[in-house]
DNA sequence: CGCGGATTTGAATAGTATCAATACAGGTGG
DNA sequence: CCACCTGTATTGATACTATTCAAATCCGCG
């Protein structure tokens, strides 16, 4: 069953806070880079009035990837840390004789890198074009040292993750073929296009980011179990398949009664 | 494979800040109940100075739970957070047929309880008997919002889950139940008999938690598959059993290599 | 010693993986 | 614009692992 999104709560928990209407007068001076920036208001950035902020963007450095290229490496030292401005990564992990399992999706505005990790314990890898605003390791752990409201987003946003990937822990551990893959579109349809889950009855459609076999290690399948699950819901009404990627879900009630 | 235990380099970290040698001499100054409490070092009380423990103590309260209770139930509220002092908690989560999945294993000094959750979205429960060191939910989280070092332990624990829950998305997701069963003793033996896993070469021996259906349901595996693989390491003397519960290493790395 | 729950063992079955071949999509260059 | 080409996805036949159902055995405990 797909999580409760926590990221709207969290930013109210912070907007909450009373030195935040300081942090909207002062707008106008945010860097010019951030100001059309996303993640700045759901991000980790999201904590800086306009004086931090500035102080923050000196240090970033906007970087794009293409996808399919990995970002950091099982047991490679991390350094530096990045918020995703646009684009999904995809979190896996490998066993010595090439078996893997993803174990976590992250996109805008989530940050990546594990904080306080000698090195990184996963492969991190982009699944779409990327863009990141990345930052050193160094200056970004001294400002986590000397800002509690930044360390609080990022405890909110490691939560969430536990979260997911006890969710996962369930899709993957006792559900069957037919129920993870019913599973894995309703997650997509409802954390990547959050406003679908929302109008109950009404057809969604969107395009999946990972290929069958990104789909097939989130799972614990394999490709072809993957694509005969899809071609089932797809003869039997559930979702109508375009090019591949592009799914279209006709009653997501439907799609949630075979997800176990 | 098992993850690298945070705890240790997590108290190091915080036992180099300034404020810590005063904390030290106010030992004797700190309630009585915390004096010999494990918990009050690794735990994450251990932030506390000899003042702040007091207060800390006024609103605790010791509870004994014994093997088999509910602790906290799925979409319960949460009406207060603990400390483990002794014992084992599993956590679950459990689909509407009744199929379970266990998506964490808690032991002291962890602390139990979804901070910043308005409602638990798992069930914990003992596996053991349990003591824990209880302190009601509002209490906790005002302390939480004035304490960063505290608000900081708690990040660590969480990663630290992170961390743990997708090692066993990978064992559960990819791995055979052979490797499953091997990893898991693995994971008992190096987990919660951390010694063990500094003597290679030498034999181990502990009891097991767990029963085979809580492994099974650990595993994602069925009970009589759990079975079954125990008696394949027995026979093949990698392990020997006695009385369902204890087990018996002879050679960890033995085991490690059928891990996957 | 005997009871009840837990565990082990056995045989048959179901579900998913594997291996192999075909079809399709999307991009490239003519 | 179309034909080609490559990587991706689908489909089919078979093998195998783990589940299911059933029965026997073991263990802890009163």
């Amino acid at each position: 069953m797909p999580v409760v999104d926590t990221r709207q709560s969290a930013g109210e928990k912070l907007n909450a806070r009373p030195d935040d209407q300081r942090k909207d007068i002062h707008n106008s001076d945010v860097p010019l880079l951030c100001r059309s920036c996303e993640a700045r208001h759901r991000g980790i950035c999201g904590v800086f009035n306009a004086e931090e902020l500035t102080e923050f963007a000196r240090h970033t450095r906007r970087v794009n990837h293409a996808s399919g290229e990995e970002l950091i490496g099982e047991a490679a030292g991390i350094d530096s840390y990045a918020t995703i401005l646009r684009g999904v990564v995809k979190l896996t992990k490998t066993l010595k004789d090439g078996r893997q399992q993803v174990v976590g999706l992250q996109l805008a505005p989530d940050l990546l890198g594990r904080v306080f990790g000698e090195e990184s314990r996963l492969t991190a890898e982009t699944v779409t074009d990327v863009e990141l605003c990345k930052i050193p390791r160094k200056t970004f752990e001294s400002m986590l040292a000397a800002d509690s409201d930044l360390e609080h987003r990022v405890l909110l946003q490691t939560l969430r993750e536990l979260d997911e990937a006890r969710d996962w822990m369930v899709t993957v551990g006792r559900k069957t073929a037919p129920e993870k893959v019913a599973s894995f579109i309703c997650f997509i349809a409802t954390h990547f296009h959050p406003t679908a889950a929302l109008a109950p009855g009404k057809s969604v459609s969107f395009d999946l980011p990972l290929t069958r076999a990104d789909i097939a290690d989130f799972l614990g399948l394999t490709i072809e179990t993957v694509s005969r699950q899809f071609t089932r819901l797809r003869t039997d009404g559930v979702i109508s398949i375009a090019g591949n990627r592009h799914i279209e879900v006709a009653d997501l009630e439907r799609l949630r009664a075979r997800c176990g």
